[in-house]
DNA sequence: GAGTGGTCTAGACCACCCT
DNA sequence: GGGTGGTCTAGACCACTCC
């Protein structure tokens, strides 16, 4: 038989996946307790428990205190994708990536965006239009508002030549927030930039970044090129 | 001073946190190695380890047998997400769920198809395409392809009344697929269907699924009514 | 109350890889 | 060669929660 040994924890991961994709465990069942499993897999307990630990944060099983482990029903498996800096982006795609200033603005911000920043009537907010291409092509195009009374030091910086997403990402980096994507049709001046037909389908990401916990550092809409498609592993 | 004791992993976690946060340690700086951590916060190395590697995980730390561990530059931050069962995600909205199948039908796919699903030349494949609504209005529109060589009790399912995309969730494990996500304007079919406008601008969901290692089950391709925006937490 | 997972400890050995 | 993280072990105590 492949009777491999099962000695680390990887080893019991692959084993219990291994049943569940088998069905050996079935949806909602309850799977033996670790110390029963450390006795059959002759291992310790702590082995078993990481192994479970890993499955379970995959989304796959349901564990309790004194309620055990289960088999989760409606297994949602957690996709995660990684938030590229544009720049390293297009890179990537062995492109020749450029960026471009169209507009830098000290401004009030609109109602929307003052709710969206949770900021009070009557800041200003420092308001940035950008292009980033890809070999000379357009690419992105960048509409972000900026608190600058979270961080002042955005002020200082010449976002002629170096893109704001950058800058806040290497200079602002642990911090958390929430993403939106949709779809959304080119308007005329969104058109022209990205160098496209008005009307065109644009895949659209809306992002907020805030610091722990309650401030808002900026808010972001990227508007990509028709064509553009996001891919996500699982 | 706030000198809480640093017992639990959590708790050496929050504090490294708070120490990149604070960059007392800067991007591309080594950390002190576990054992010296250990010193300092008093507890067992495999505590800082715990909390080290919770760390790493998230992106914000990259380690390195004999490397020591080091902070990311460019820490790109994971999101996750959570790969929806339409009925599940439309019931959450408080609203209520229906599906109609528009057609099914066994035929020979496209070569592009083909290729995505990597089946021989020759093979038929289930081709279903279905409307799923929310308080009666659609919602989004399925298009999908199933390798019935993997999934041969699809063909006992009655797919008028339960989806497709339920079906295969609850009862094929898989263990991998690619997302990509763009925007695509809708065709004349596809308007009428989604009860909208031609040339509408569709957030599209596009759904590779595969056993281990290279069957692929499914291939499906989603496309939401205009306005519809996916969320995501980081 | 009792059984479960969550976690901590102290020690040990190993794999890796930089110097 | 030697220092680093990766992991396993055995034992212990605790927190939670189901019965």
């Amino acid at each position: 038989m492949g009777d491999a040994a099962i000695n680390s924890w990887l080893d019991v991961q692959t084993e219990v996946l291994r049943r569940l994709h088998n069905r050996v465990w079935k949806p909602g069942e309850l799977l033996p307790a670790e110390t029963d499993l450390a006795i059959e897999f002759g291992c310790a307990r702590s082995t078993v428990n990481r192994a479970l630990q890993a499955i379970a944060e995959e989304g796959l099983l349901e564990r309790k205190r004194r309620g055990g482990t289960r088999v989760v029903v409606h297994p949602q498996r957690k996709a995660t994708f990684t938030i590229p800096v544009i720049r390293l982006q297009i890179e990537q795609l062995q492109r020749d990536y450029g960026y471009r200033l169209i507009s830098r603005r000290v401004q009030r911000p609109p109602l929307k965006l003052r709710e969206c920043m949770k900021v009070p009537a009557g800041q200003n907010l420092l308001h940035i239009k950008a292009l980033h291409t890809a070999d000379q092509m357009p690419f992105v195009l960048e509409d972000r508002w900026i608190n600058t009374q979270v961080v002042p030091e955005i002020a200082t910086v010449d976002l002629k030549s170096n893109s704001a997403n950058e800058w806040l990402v290497e200079n602002v980096p642990f911090s958390g927030g929430d993403y939106s994507l949709s779809a959304s049709m080119a308007s005329d001046t969104e058109a022209a930039a990205l160098s496209c037909e008005p009307g065109a389908s644009l895949f659209t990401v809306e992002r907020r970044t805030h610091t722990e916990y309650l401030s808002v550092i900026t808010a972001v809409r990227l508007l990509y090129i028709p064509g553009y498609k996001m891919r996500i592993d699982l």
